[in-house]
DNA sequence: TGAATAGTGTCTCTTAGACAGTATAAG
DNA sequence: CTTATACTGTCTAAGAGACACTATTCA
């Protein structure tokens, strides 16, 4: 940063610094009982309304767009994402990941207007919660495939499709997943999971899956009274129950070894 | 983004959008004939002059920084970064990769300013022209450890930190290495490479890596006259060279395999 | 008992990693 | 003919992937 220049003529600077933030959640839903249930990758999106709180007409209104605002001179757009999330959602505690930047002149025809983008990931059942605070009109989860499809504001479709990429990468690169899950969790719900966003067949075909899963570091059977603890709540016959440990892979492209 | 709030009052904005770059190197300082060199990885700074064009003090004088400048209004800060290295090194057609937003309130006295961080990888003979046109005196290639230890200007060491996580974690998982090295290369000039920044056994160890390498699906021997084509720059045994192809490899942490 | 999920047994083929050995050319 | 670099031979143990088989529970 060079402030030579800063001083020597007037410079035109940013008509707003925004954060905005791609809600992911997957929603699970019943396939039977004693069956593993359908999952689905979806986006939280807001619709925006078509007059503000003075009654002017709203810019970009009737689109959807990611949930956000702008971010104040005393926060940073971490902070402005963890509070536009608690006060649309309620909730707190997430985490929240950068991945990028949208500063791409008339992205915005308020102005020059920038926006740092992040993700989160919501377990399923933040999503109850939710449902009470807000209208559920202007609301809603969608598949990615809807999101992409519908009329989105600003260059909110770019951002969600980098948001997807980022997810994808860091589902199979991280312990992302665990986000995504209950603490305690069996081996086909972790598979659903993975198969929302990633086409692996070593993870699609269960005997590998269910073979290696249980030798990953990152993984531990979880016991009870000193007995390994089961659940038969997707199945007639008790699976074992799985957690996240703290663990973290580290993957080369040189190597394949898996070390943390 | 949500407009409402946007019109609702007047919002302070920033007061300043910066564009950073780390510019990383790899160094070879010969360790005699016949000999694979021994490599450094070097960031280049710039040393911020006591005053600006117009005699004004200039702000964090004599303190070490990233080279940079302010994003115009009519350009994205890739594009400044693009600019500012060009202007400043006489280089271009580098990769340029964003990496993070540095937006904490105080982090320039100069009022609420953001920092769009990005690195660059520069071969070796970028360094040759650079040194022509700055004086060398004010721009300088430091080591990781000396560059750590300065007196560095704004929060440019955490930056500069946060840049170095990144260039491991892409060397790691991606062809980073190819934007080091030349070309065509030999297997020994990959490892200097590959150890300047990683630390795996599989690397390190000749036996091991020179059986690996030629395998990965990213790299290929380089022929010649349907010849395999050598060199022996760095050893008296006569050395295949190798490229990289634009394979690009995926790795997970849950199955291990690369894929592309 | 059948049906559905959750695993295991076993086999084959490939790969990682270690250790030792060979090949090449300069001086 | 020594020395330093660049590999290759060979072994072992572990892991991936495929296919078939067993185990558990509910209805």
């Amino acid at each position: 940063m060079v402030s030579r220049e800063y001083n020597s003529k007037k410079f035109i600077t940013p008509d707003g610094y925004a954060s905005d933030i791609a809600v992911f959640t997957i929603t699970s839903e019943s396939n039977g009982q004693y069956k593993p249930p359908i999952k689905f990758l979806k986006i939280m999106l807001i619709k925006r309304s078509n007059q503000d709180h003075e009654g002017n007409p709203n810019i970009e209104a009737g689109k959807w767009a990611l949930p956000g605002g702008f971010v104040r001179s005393n926060e940073t757009a971490f902070q402005t994402a963890e509070r536009k999330l608690y006060e649309e959602t309620g909730v707190g505690g997430l985490r929240i990941k950068h991945f990028g930047v949208y500063d791409s002149p008339g992205r915005d025809d308020r102005g020059w207007i920038l926006s740092n983008a992040h993700y989160v990931i919501a377990n399923e059942e933040f999503l109850k919660n939710r449902k009470t605070t807000k209208d559920a009109s202007d609301i809603q989860l969608l598949t990615i495939e809807d999101a992409l499809e519908i009329n989105l504001a600003f260059d909110h479709r770019k951002i969600i499709d980098d948001a997807i990429w980022f997810i994808k990468k860091d589902m199979a690169l991280t312990t992302l997943a665990k986000h995504f899950l209950p603490k305690e969790f069996v081996l086909s719900e972790l598979q659903g999971v993975l198969l929302t966003v990633l086409d692996d067949p070593s993870i699609k075909t269960d005997a590998a899956f269910f073979r290696k899963a249980p030798t990953l570091p990152f993984l531990e059977a979880v016991s009870e009274n000193g007995k390994l603890k089961k659940s038969n709540r997707y199945s007639k016959t008790p699976a074992q129950l799985y957690r996240f440990n703290d663990f973290q892979p580290i993957t080369s492209v040189y190597s394949k070894k898996l070390k943390g």
